[in-house]
DNA sequence: TGCAGATGTGCAGTCCCTGCAGTATGTGCG
DNA sequence: CGCACATACTGCAGGGACTGCACATCTGCA
């Protein structure tokens, strides 16, 4: 047995929002314990390596339950359930002033500097480091992160579904975010995330600032 | 069977590079033909019906031999081999002259122009469409083109590692293809993908243009 | 023609994931 | 408290993806 109650418990606590009855707070401690004993498996034996029979054992429930939390085995290590997506969302509606960028960036900023701080991301990020190859199969975790941004930046102009705008603001950001994480985990030693974060943000507007108008192909500086 | 020698014979011709020996072609010609087989077949029955056992039937080759022209079944119907890959950081590479952005989004944008003149891709995007829960499946092949553009901007510099401002270029161009593709799928009837993608791309230079610098959270007017 | 390397194939096996049916546990109400 | 209801948990059976291994076949080259 590797993950044990402790560490689950200590994983994210205080991130343990309304309690709207034992059943519920049961299941989100089964969640946790899944993903928290799917990360130690993964950091020890490889993410390739470790099996839902195995993680089940450690928590202590059937196999055939893990696919009542988790709708795949990959989805365990790296979970943003629809509650945290909805926060985001809020958290960007609630962002008033500037333009959409600015509020997805501020927001994006906040979250990349939450990436040192929370423990359960900085056990996936030294997961990522470790396994690259993860890379591809966690793009659909940030595909998810960006909806939820351009839903918030909807929100934010009272609107229901995303515009345009809304759209390449949220892909902005998030790419960003990318670069920056993909930068950190090359350099650890280097700045943290949230520095990292604005420095290529800064890169990246420099760069659209210095850019001819398309359409006409190659032109001259 | 539903996938025919015609229509794999129809589907790229022309993009028959150099013919390097009898071997290649047919492991070549065994290749697309899988790929047109996963199209079609994703296409009537849904990506998630159809079996390896199928496909490989279609084209009368044992499933054992699948594995060793893709590594999974998801690979087979979003493939970008190593030599598409490496003829695309070419062209980033031989693009003198101007930001590696500019460089960058030119060549995206010829990209975006031949997803509508392209016939696989053609039937990718209309898979997509048709299905937008592979969105996440292939994200992995945005990330490889991604790469492709970065290492082909590094290359244009002398350089053979990509340095930030180019990993910076490489996922802006994307996140604005990414963007663009997402748009044009949801209005077929609009605009074609390269223009989509150029007024994708000048919105996303006016976001950065009256974007305030980073730091110091929302201080907009 | 003969050799070396690459490719195709069959087999056995592991693991992911699912539908179904039955049981246990928490929840709301009289 | 006791009862009905809603969820969650579990075992079972099965399909399908994917792999390692050994062997057959084919291609390029001398």
């Amino acid at each position: 047995m590797i993950a044990t109650d402790v560490t689950v418990a200590a994983d994210d606590a205080g991130q343990d929002r309304e309690c709207p009855g034992r059943r519920e707070r049961k299941k989100l401690r089964t969640r946790r314990a899944l993903r928290s004993a799917a990360l130690e498996r993964a950091r020890v034996q490889g993410p390739a390596a470790f099996t839902v029979e195995e993680i089940c054992a450690d928590v202590d429930i059937a196999p055939r339950t893990f696919f009542n939390h988790f709708p795949s085995k990959d989805a365990v290590l790296f979970d943003w359930d629809g509650a945290a997506l909805a926060e985001l969302t809020g958290e960007v509606r609630d962002r008033a002033g500037g333009s959409p960028l600015a509020a997805a960036t501020a927001v994006v900023g906040e979250l990349a500097a939450a990436l040192t701080t929370s423990p359960i991301w900085h056990r996936q990020l030294e997961l990522l480091r470790a396994h690259p190859e993860l890379h591809g199969r966690i793009a659909h975790v940030g595909r998810a992160v960006e909806d939820a941004l351009a839903l918030g930046l909807a929100a934010r102009e009272g609107a229901t579904v995303p515009a345009l705008d809304h759209r390449v603001a949220a892909a902005a950001a998030m790419a960003v975010l990318q670069v920056a994480i993909s930068a950190w985990l090359a350099d650890p030693a280097g700045p943290d995330p949230r520095a990292v974060h604005d420095d290529v943000l800064v890169r990246a507007r420099d760069a659209f600032a210095s850019l001819p108008p398309p359409g006409q192909g190659a032109g001259g500086p």
